[in-house]
DNA sequence: CCGGTTTACTAAACCGGTTTAGTTGATTAA
DNA sequence: TTAATCAACTAAACCGGTTTAGTAAACCGG
């Protein structure tokens, strides 16, 4: 490719190799007027484009730095993504992204393959079970962001969005549709404090308006199993609840398919309020309401932390939390 | 971070940095049993890892390809996004995000990013207004496989939906359903080949079936300011369009929201078809009937193809079509 | 007029690998 | 017995920059 390199450039200029990088770098402090326009001249002569390679050699820094997501391809991971690249551009950096597909194994070889590469720095929604690794990595002094899940609360650099107030305020707002009998649809949140922040936020929404917790409404599902009870006999059950309350867009999704094969109309049979935002909802039979992360202003947020990290060293842990909003549309009705 | 080198290892294990090397690299050839494995246990010991930036520096390689897109945001885009990672990955490369925004100048902006940062190939969706910036490049040396957008014809290694034939596929569809009248909605086509092959197998469908093309049919939609012609005024028009068929995902959208607003009802009132894929359709008021592109295998191909002439150089450009298919859901109505 | 600064530059080491051209001692063929 | 061959390494150059330590000439105050 471009073979013209510093020494070629110093040469055509009359000056040496040392003299020309000083030039690159700008640091004219002892440089005459006339060097300095003899060595732009030949840099634009030549055409010359440092290479960052050689120059991060000596650098010791990439300029890259890695996220590991589990699938570039949702819409809010999409989004997060976007945030993280713009943000890098704007500070010179680039971002090297790592799908896992949920899988742990995968996760780990990613972090390593990121590792290896050097990358000045990580961001990744963990996955819970590379924990360890991730702590090593850290240790040896790579800056580490995490987002969207958190598991011990041990993470250090951590940017979520409020889970616990999002809950509360959805939970709420199906309250004071007259709703009572809201089921809590989540993934097992015993080992992630992420979603148990959600239930958190949940009960106390309850809690304030005297509704007393019913254990039959919190309701589970799987990533590869699916649900643990049908909708439909969660529905006809004895805890018959009024409304479903998801807790993120993959959980949305099946139950809207199980919903629809069962002719469960929402929200006459049912109301429906649903974490995450739903692409082109407005084109819906009905238009979901939603609680909408700001996926992009985390992959901004989390971006700026890291590097933040990756500047310095020294720089205590920090732990942001991003609000969200709900998206009002047609899939809540009131109740009496 | 890793300060481990490859003269510690050597050291250790007590051989030249050289032999190291070779050991690294799977040089076995004149290596004593012995030798191997007292480097093999020094790697081991010292948790050493080669630094890639040294072994590109020498190799003049990257191991890195650059991905120009409009906004990775985009269903399709995202999808195409993971088939190119996925491949890279298989290979050892990684690939580098650069978002478009649908502006030529940030497109220049990125291919000069990309060249300056050496990446050993280019994966583009071309704006079409930075052509001689494109064949500069590529005389350069540097290879580059265009995808989506073909403009003059003058692309040299192409990978694309085989328009012509989809849209002769969603045209006849809809004349096999009984509609004569098929307004094509599409953004301007006059210098851009993908889009004018939509255009092509629209009208082979139309002559195959005796239909005369009605120049009224043709109808505009701009990235900035919209459609020429509201979609109601087309339909109330004498051209009298009993069935739209948009030519991506952007287009219908938008006219999805003008016919929602004017409370135009599919298919009662008109039949549609939309190329590309929509997330979540079968929830949707009226699941819309696409025309479904490949993205992950365009993806997948697109990678192969660059890999291929990054590591021939005297390979023979390559225009490689791949198949759509038609997503039949309730949009388009049997007319008599 | 002389030693100390300042200005304007450069030689050479360095970053962490790869690669080429040897070197050495043992083995083989003539 | 000796030259040629081969196995098993290594020294040093190289990739393309950055940086440090140093030099030479001009300047400057006492």
């Amino acid at each position: 490719m471009a073979k013209v390199k510093l020494v070629d450039v110093a040469e055509l200029a009359g000056v040496s190799k040392s003299t020309a990088s000083q030039y690159i770098n700008g640091r004219f402090d002892y440089m005459s007027k006339d060097t300095q326009e003899r060595i732009r001249a030949a840099i634009k002569e030549l055409d010359y484009v440092p290479n960052p390679i050689a120059r991060n050699l000596k650098a010791e820094k990439t300029k890259t730095i890695g996220v590991i997501v589990r699938d570039i391809t949702g819409f809010d991971t999409s989004h997060t993504i976007r945030g993280v690249d713009d943000f890098c551009k704007t500070c010179g950096y680039n971002a090297l992204i790592y799908n896992t597909d949920f899988d742990a194994e995968t996760e780990a070889k990613s972090l390593e393959a990121l590792y290896q590469l050097r990358v000045d720095g990580i961001i990744i929604v963990s996955s819970g079970g590379n924990n360890k690794l991730i702590s090593e990595y850290i240790n040896k002094g790579m800056p580490i962001v995490h987002f969207q899940l958190e598991h011990d609360g041990n993470e250090k650099n951590l940017i979520l969005s409020d889970y616990r107030q999002a809950a509360f305020d959805a939970t709420e707002y199906l309250i004071k549709l007259g709703h009572k009998k809201i089921c809590f649809v989540t993934q097992d949140f015993k080992n992630v404090k992420s979603r148990n922040e959600r239930y958190l936020g949940y009960l106390s929404a309850l809690k304030k308006h005297h509704i007393l917790l019913d254990e039959n409404l919190i309701q589970y599902w799987h990533r590869e199993t699916g649900f643990e009870h049908s909708p439909k006999s969660i529905i006809e059950s004895s805890a018959a609840p009024t409304a479903f309350f998801t807790q993120h867009l993959a959980i949305t999704t099946e139950l809207l398919t199980h919903l629809n094969q069962e002719k469960i109309s929402i929200p006459d049979d049912v109301s429906f309020i649903g974490f995450d935002e739903i692409p082109m909802a407005e084109f819906f039979k009905v238009p979901i309401t939603v609680v909408k992360q700001q996926s992009y202003v985390i992959g901004k947020e989390a971006t700026k932390l890291l590097l933040e990290n990756i500047n310095d060293k020294n720089k205590q842990p920090q732990k942001i939390m991003i609000p969200c909003s709900i998206t009002e549309r047609q899939s809540c009705r009131k109740v009496f």
